[in-house]
DNA sequence: CGGCAAAATGTAAACGATTACATAGGCCCC
DNA sequence: GGGGCCTATGTAATCGTTTACATTTTGCCG
């Protein structure tokens, strides 16, 4: 592999000469960037990113730590992350850690002088922790982690708004019986999700029945086992709500399996509103995160806090969630040939009937 | 931030001794070892990766070049070869490439000397010249690349067959007017896709109809799109074969939107077999393949190729598909309680019905 | 043509590690 | 007590760049 040394000997020029070429000064003269240009091409050339790394300290790097790249919605924040990155001209390091803390705390340390910046998505509950070991003033964005905006930059999903506003809106159907199917136990998400579905109950007057609280662990599965025991328990819910919408997809499989007919006898609605959920039969209903937003919105952060360095001042920011209704939740006509109701909607996403948490709020006051 | 030469400072000692302590040489003693550590640790020293790479030429880093990260599809690419690479101590730069060749050559260039092998998916047609300025000898796995493997590592899906195998046993059920969505332009999954179903057909004495050839993009949208086209169209179809389990997915709501019952009035079958297939309504059958294991496979080979270095020899690779039969296509009974028939099966993924390709391709001749 | 800025190029010290080689102790044994 | 041999440590070159500073070349003017 040929070096700057071997284009500089091959061009009669010094290494500086080369490198200058490299990065665009404007102080050499034409006819030599040219002669160097041609040594570079007959030698194959490409510059090592690693050493030039060393030498500048930057890395043109972001690191991205996630706890499991499972299901569409890490795709989505991946992709969000990548193309906001790429369009900045940064690549992407990217670890997911299946193994607790002490695999989140190696992958830390193993990204030491390869990225200038992190994104860390951990929604487990002991979060705070393991950060602390950070070089002070590192650049570092954390997603959906339960700390304070004292110490980091944090960026959380409006969980508890979204399940509050799913479970009014299944309230103000004439639901009563509402079941919650929830998420991984001891994650913050799931956590504030399931503090939305109680607080919506508390306000209509409703106290919390344990057997419609069924657990669930964010996949197909775990939704359509969920949903078979809710059926076979006491009471019978007339709704549920799934706190993502991988486990409302399983719930859906199982209803159609026990017969149950969406949202006739059972209405389903979900969160986080991924990209096949209006796809779904019948289209479900969920709490809209745009999730690829998400990613770009932390990738911005992060680029901020690396341009700014030092200078940088925390915040704690909440990404914001809308209501998205479909038919799962009965709200529209949910028979007939259905052209006069929710078209999937090939062209844009935005021309969707929707409220935004906040307005279904004032609405429900 | 501390360096190495600040620890062997703090702790009294050379810096080759700290490098040592931490590169595991047994010819420290103990007590020097322990001193260097409590240095490290009072500093909060973390070895620079980016210098070691530099001064060892090993990044312990793999290169990752995908088309896009749309889909579940390429979540679950990345999933498998982030296993692989993670439980053998790398890393993965990934990169996504929406512009085209330039695009890739410029991801490329900039991988260099940040990794220690590439792992490119690119299923353009013209793959194969972006690569040839690649250092001679890099480590690299093509997937799904148009190439032959006189010059490359490369692993293919079994699309021809896959389809070929999907739209025998169409024809077998008994359908005659057996509709494609085909896939991206230009692509090569998508083109080979198409050759195999042209391919039954001819082997079942049909000629090809041109108004059954609806193109897609492997979106959800551009399958619903195909869909209420080829509904339009005639002959209307009796059996729909999309080309990836999104477009199926578009082309189920489609139907649905038109009333039509699946598989009942149309029988629709997917290609990849994502894991939320076997939830949707009908439970969608599907060419599958194992996509996680694919991006395993890929990295296994790439790591053997970093480990023997020169002495590695190429090969091509085909990754085979296998028929998963549900109920969308009719095959299994299609209406009653359903609990009879596919269940969507919660303990392990082998213990469901499944054909392999070259089985059914023995049972059709 | 000499002198002098300005422009172009070269020299060499970083960046933060690893590692071949040199060297300093400690121990044993004659 | 000194020669020889481990074992433990130190010295310094190296990896491939960038870049401050030194030096040379160029162009221009008087």
């Amino acid at each position: 592999m040929a070096t700057i040394k071997d284009v500089a000997h091959e061009a009669g020029v010094s290494v500086a000469t080369v490198s200058r070429v490299y990065n665009e000064s404007d102080l050499v003269r034409e006819t030599t960037a040219t002669r160097v240009r041609e040594a570079a091409l007959r030698l194959g050339y490409v510059p090592h990113s690693g050493a030039r790394s060393l030498s500048t300290s930057r890395t043109h790097t972001l690191g991205v730590l996630l706890p499991d790249l499972y299901g569409e919605f890490f795709s989505e924040v991946i992709r969000g992350i990548d193309q906001t990155a790429q369009r900045n001209g940064f690549h992407l390091l990217i670890s997911s850690s299946h193994d607790g803390r002490p695999g989140v705390e190696a992958a830390l340390r193993s990204m030491r002088g390869r990225v200038d910046g992190l994104i860390v998505m951990w929604p487990e509950m002991n979060a705070e922790t393991a950060m602390r070991n950070l070089p002070a003033g590192f650049p570092l964005v954390l997603l959906s982690a339960p700390v304070g905006p004292d110490a980091f930059d944090v960026i959380t999903i409006a969980n508890y708004d979204g399940a509050c506003a799913m479970v009014r809106h299944l309230l103000q159907l004439g639901h009563r019986g509402i079941a919650i199917i929830k998420g991984v136990e001891g994650n913050f998400d799931a956590a504030e999700r399931l503090r939305g579905y109680r607080a919506a109950l508390a306000e209509a007057g409703e106290s919390p029945i344990a057997a419609l609280e069924a657990s669930g662990d964010f996949s197909e599965r775990s939704g359509f086992r969920a949903t078979n025991e809710l059926l076979q328990g006491r009471p019978v819910p007339s709704a549920i709500f799934a706190t993502n919408d991988s486990m409302a997809i399983g719930a859906l499989s199982a209803l159609r399996e026990a017969g149950r007919k969406v949202p006739d006898d059972v209405a389903v609605a979900g969160f986080d509103d991924i990209p096949m959920a209006r796809y779904l039969d019948p289209p479900l209903s969920s709490v809209h995160v745009d999730i690829s937003a998400l990613g770009e919105r932390a990738t911005l952060r992060l680029l901020e806090a690396i341009r700014t360095k030092a200078a940088h001042v925390h915040r704690a920011e909440t990404f914001p969630t809308t209501l998205v209704i479909r038919r799962s939740c009965g709200a529209a006509p949910s028979t007939g040939s259905g052209q006069a109701t929710l078209p999937p909607r090939p062209p844009a996403p935005d021309a969707e009937p929707a409220m935004t948490s906040s307005s279904l709020l004032r609405g429900a006051l």
